[in-house]
DNA sequence: TTGAAAGCGATACCAT
DNA sequence: ATGGTATCGCTTTCAA
């Protein structure tokens, strides 16, 4: 249906391969032919098949971003950039969605390694090993997952943490709460430990309170939990999170920031929480950027092994107050 | 890299199109063969290599799903139930956004259409004659876009914006606005002709007040200017939109629902806002996977045309209330 | 039931 | 600067 080369040399006049060569290297072609070609190639449509010149060069000019949860407001915003620094290489973008399933991971990165040139892999919840497996055969970078020789985007929330845990100690807070992500996720342990640290040295109380699912409803359940601790400040995985304790705590009869203070992370929603969430800021677009172009420096011949470190900082909004007298 | 059928034939003992039938038509093969077959591949890892398989056949395993914006809350539930659905048939998807701008919109379509079977548009931003085109080249299923001979998924919002509108009429609201969104959304044309028509049956005052992007940001802005237009009530084109709203009259001092009542659409916010947002069903979900049974249909050889309309029911929440007296 | 061979639509090496 | 041709990996007639 579409024109195939073959048609459109026979039309021009010319061989296939002059056809091929006026759209992959013009300078090795005389300019009147060049414009020949591309003015007969226009005139009946011609388009390229890219599965016929992936099979013959082995380069497919896609890539694959899997993603945990595209529900989770952290991704979208990765993903828009990923999708929009793609399209500056003309690259096409294919997108999964593993559910939190690493079985469904793997099996998206098996079936789509024979269509890509290299994978963004964002918050993925396979073992080091199963990413170096995959890494051997196509490019991968990771974001938010550090694995040494691959290429890394990390956005490095433990100081923003560490800020978070300062923030609280000068509010007069003394017993604190870390309600977790999911354990198989970097961002995770980089947080829990990044918070155990701070407390140490500052001598607070940190508690863990284990998070069911990186959402909304996981936060709202942990709240329930959180009320029995007696903490007077919680610091959520992620923003999600601490929109669900807010809910949480709000249906409960516990003023935030009155009674308890809460800090999210990752920034994404803004300040449409009400009260407007305290929240440490991520970057989830710069992080998309950067792992395209990484990802894009791979395929153009670059050396694997790169991590780059996306700062945070702590946001104040008005989920933080001066902690409660006498508890 | 990849073993190719060949090196499974030989290490098979068989030809290269038993090998292929093994995995593709079992039924013409002896068992014990295909199962021989399978086993030497399983050892060597093979896995058919999907563009040679699609240069030969003409049909790529993949589909394309196209978004005007990841990052507005519709969209992620609809990509992930298509994501889900594909995988039911172990199509790939390609996720294109086109930020809301019909060039880039036909930049991916043309871009695309040389690897997938077929495109999902969801709320298309093109005008029929190029959706048309395109259909005319691959299957299309159109997801909130109603143009005739296409496949197409409709949340029929009409039904929703009707229950609205008697709602607030029986909260003795006298005066609405209508917050718009994207012109070329059916969707914002469908619920504002919903909104005329039921505020003319009920004698109702509607106002339209245009929002600049249907976004968070976009209502805020909104909010601004209805606060001066003496409305009671205001409906929203989406939930981004009426989040937006709640926050802009939260800003400028005005009491939701105490002065100003606020229905926004698609309820994809759940409670989260606050205070909790009374709005219209959606299904985007429900939407995604029956676009893509659509899609799948086609691709097995439906008739295209066919039209599903799924209904919208009101969600009262807590940002509708009676209307302010002597106001 | 299985094999041989002709494509599918491009690229790239080798000639000219 | 251009053309001829083998090749990429698989599917699919046509024969056997």
């Amino acid at each position: 249906m579409n024109p195939t080369i073959q048609q459109v040399a026979e039309a021009a006049g010319v061989s296939r391969s002059t056809v091929s060569r006026a759209f992959t290297r013009p300078d090795m072609l005389n300019p009147e032919t060049v414009a020949l070609v591309r003015d007969v190639a226009a005139r009946l449509g011609y388009v390229p098949s890219q599965v016929a010149r992936a099979l013959s060069t082995g380069r497919f000019g896609n890539i694959a971003l899997l993603v945990p949860d595209v529900g989770n407001p952290f991704f979208p915003p990765l993903i828009r950039a990923v999708e929009k620094q793609a399209d500056l290489s003309g690259a096409c973008v294919f997108l999964g969605n593993s559910d939190e399933n690493p079985e469904r991971e793997n099996v998206l990165l098996k079936r789509l390694s024979g269509q890509v040139d290299g994978f963004i892999l964002a918050s993925s919840r396979l073992s080091d090993a199963e990413i170096r497996a995959h890494a051997a055969r196509r490019p991968v970078v990771l974001v938010n997952r550090d694995i040494a020789g691959l290429g890394r985007v990390l956005i490095d929330s433990a100081q923003g943490v560490g800020d978070a845990i300062r923030h609280l100690h000068e509010l007069g807070h003394r017993r604190i709460a870390y309600v977790s992500g999911p354990s198989a996720s970097w961002s995770n342990q980089q947080r829990w430990s990044a918070a155990s640290r701070g407390a140490r040295d500052l001598g607070l109380d940190l508690a863990l309170i284990e998070g069911e699912q990186p959402s909304f409803e996981g936060g709202a359940s942990a709240a329930r939990l959180a009320v029995d601790t007696r903490v007077t400040a919680a610091i959520a995985f992620d923003d999600s999170m601490a929109h669900g304790l807010l809910a949480g705590f709000s249906a409960a009869g516990v003023d935030v920031p009155g009674t308890i203070s809460v800090i999210g992370c990752d920034d994404v929603l803004g300040a449409r929480t009400y009260p407007p969430l305290t929240t440490i800021s991520s970057g989830a677009d710069d992080a998309g950027r950067l792992a395209t172009d990484m990802l894009m420096g791979l395929l153009g011949g670059s050396q694997a092994g790169e991590t780059l470190r996306l700062p945070t900082t702590l946001i104040v909004r008005a989920t933080t107050a001066i902690a409660r007298q006498g508890s």
